[in-house]
RNA sequence: CGGGGUGUAGCGCAGUCCGGUUAGCGCACCUGUUUUGGGAACAGGGGGUCGCAGGUUCGAAUCCUGCCACCCCGACCA
């Protein structure tokens, strides 16, 4: 049938793409690189922001919105930021379409040109910096936490639905403090709040650290990271939460003065994460049935299905499960549809990741039972519907739990220690996943490393071993273990 | 930007090499009957600018020219 899916050890890849579109999370559009977020997709978006716009707002943050368009000039103020996105920028440069005077449609109004070029934003420092030069004059303007939610496009060559699409939405903070040790604490705090969520919402284990100077964001003095393992043993960047320190304030001359009325350039940060997550989020648990939601993340957490269809005995018990799970914050549908059999539905739950079905026939409501499958298992089972909604609670809490724990046991197990480049390639080769190696700290063995391999370094994690070795390139001297992994 | 591929019904495809009735098949959709504890069966029905623009021809999904779009693999990136 037309549902079925590529099993991952297939093609991983093809598996990825048929997840994504036979669950209804997203699809290609009619144009080039940019996906159209469906509504189940787009629900667990939702879920996903919701919960960290609350995190944001309890470490004191607030939203703002600004434009989607960037001058051209302001992108230019900061050498290293522009550099690092200038390739990848769409630019606007026209305001008005006319009739053809050919007849085929509208065409540019070579009148309308603007006279400064207008980008559309690959990110925002730039627009938001320009507009803290006026909102900041004093230490007690500081500090500024802001947050935004939007859109940004990235001009990519290659594009892969959520990974990377040429358009993407996300949540960019900025923040403006009075010296570089609050900056920094803003950086770190930002990096535990987003590990927090990559695992105890996506149940997705992360390893947080630092970037090397190669690896760091453009513009930024350090670049902290979470690094998630997929379950074909590449990294996924997660998110990133940049230590800008004075670079922004001194191209867009945002200075303060402090209690002694002394001027200073004031200390930024920025963070983000982005519709990213939900290719992770999907790499991390998914299987060859179809996508696995955790329940914290779920927009439903249990679908009931009549077998075979509904009637007036089925209809009153599922109403009485909806309404008990309800009071306790648990969201369950039941499925009235009477032209699908119970199997059919049954693999369509499976696609969609919804993390428990239950099933009611006569069988069991002669027994006074129901019977429970889990998604993340997909054992079955039969339970008393006395006290249904007590256990199904409890058995939301176990799948989250597992989801965890897998995915945990699954990313340990795959990091591994090298000490020579052979090893090294040999390791990347067979089981792939993290390989703790010693490096020489240069940007040349890093990048020569890369040509090699095609493992870069993902991150130097926090609180890093120290421990003497060779770097494995060049055996030159090293204090520390780095974590390389090939990535998306 | 290099290499490969694909554009035909909502989706997946055949037909194109070698031009010729009314463009076909599966899924989905609509109607009906029988079914129903892991992706139902039968019967009937609706749905098409064959990616776009030129050209050749009595006749083009099919041949020629040009263009466009999307996907996949690489190099670059969140």
């Amino acid at each position: 049938m037309s549902k079925e899916i590529t099993n991952r050890s297939e093609d991983y890849s093809a598996w990825y793409t048929d997840i994504v579109k036979k669950a209804g999370l997203a699809d290609h559009s009619a144009v080039r690189g940019c996906m159209v977020i469906k509504p189940y997709g787009f629900g667990i978006w939702e879920k996903i922001r919701d919960q960290l716009d609350f995190m944001f707002k309890e470490t004191g943050h607030v939203n703002a919105y600004f434009p989607l368009f960037i001058p051209k000039s302001f992108l230019s103020k900061e050498a290293e930021h522009v550099e690092g996105f200038a390739k990848e920028c769409a630019v606007v440069t026209h305001h008005r379409l006319m009739n053809d005077p050919n007849g085929n449609g509208v065409v540019v109004d070579p009148t309308s040109k603007l006279e400064e070029e207008l980008i559309v934003r690959p990110t925002s420092e730039t627009i938001i910096w320009n507009t803290y030069k006026d909102w900041i004059s004093s230490y007690r303007d500081l500090p500024l936490l802001i947050n935004q939610w939007a859109n940004v496009v990235r001009w990519e060559m290659r594009t892969r639905l959520f990974l990377r699409t040429a358009e993407f939405l996300w949540q960019e903070g900025h923040t403006a403090h009075a010296t570089k040790d609050e900056a920094v604490s803003e950086t770190r705090l930002i990096l535990d709040l987003y590990a927090e969520f990559a695992e105890e919402y996506m149940a997705m284990p992360v390893i947080k650290g630092v970037k090397t100077p190669n690896e760091r964001f453009a513009g930024a003095i350090d670049t902290y990271t979470i690094e998630a393992l997929m379950q074909d043993g590449k990294a996924l960047q997660a998110g990133t939460s940049h230590f800008l320190g004075q670079n922004f304030a001194k191209a867009f001359n945002v200075t303060f003065l402090d209690e002694n009325q002394k001027r200073d350039f004031v200390w930024a940060t920025s963070w983000g994460v982005s519709t990213r997550l939900m290719g992770g989020l999907i790499m991390t648990h998914s299987d060859d049935s179809g996508f696995v939601v955790p329940p914290k993340l779920a927009s439903l957490h249990v679908i009931i299905i009549p077998i075979p269809k509904p009637d007036e005995a089925i209809d009153e018990v599922a109403l009485k499960i909806i309404a008990a799970l309800k009071a306790k914050g648990i969201i369950a549908k039941y499925d009235t549809d009477r032209k699908k059999r119970p199997g059919f539905k049954f693999a369509e739950y499976e696609l969609k990741g919804i993390p428990v079905r239950l099933g009611i026939g006569k069988r069991d409501l002669e027994k006074n039972q129901i019977e429970v499958a889990r998604r993340d298992t997909k054992e079955k089972y039969s339970q008393a519907i006395d006290g249904i909604e007590d256990h199904i609670e409890q058995l939301l809490v176990d799948i989250q739990d597992n989801l965890f724990n897998r995915a945990k046991k699954f990313r340990d197990d795959r990091i591994s220690k090298a000490d020579t480049i052979e090893e090294f390639k040999e390791i990347l080769d067979t089981k792939a996943g993290f390989v703790l190696a010693h490096w020489d700290g240069t940007t040349e063995s890093e990048v020569k490393i890369k040509e090699l391999t095609k493992a870069t370094i993902r991150c130097i994690p926090i609180d890093n071993e120290q421990e003497d070795g060779k770097c494995i390139l060049t055996g030159k001297p090293s204090t520390q273990r780095v974590l390389f992994a090939r990535s998306y």
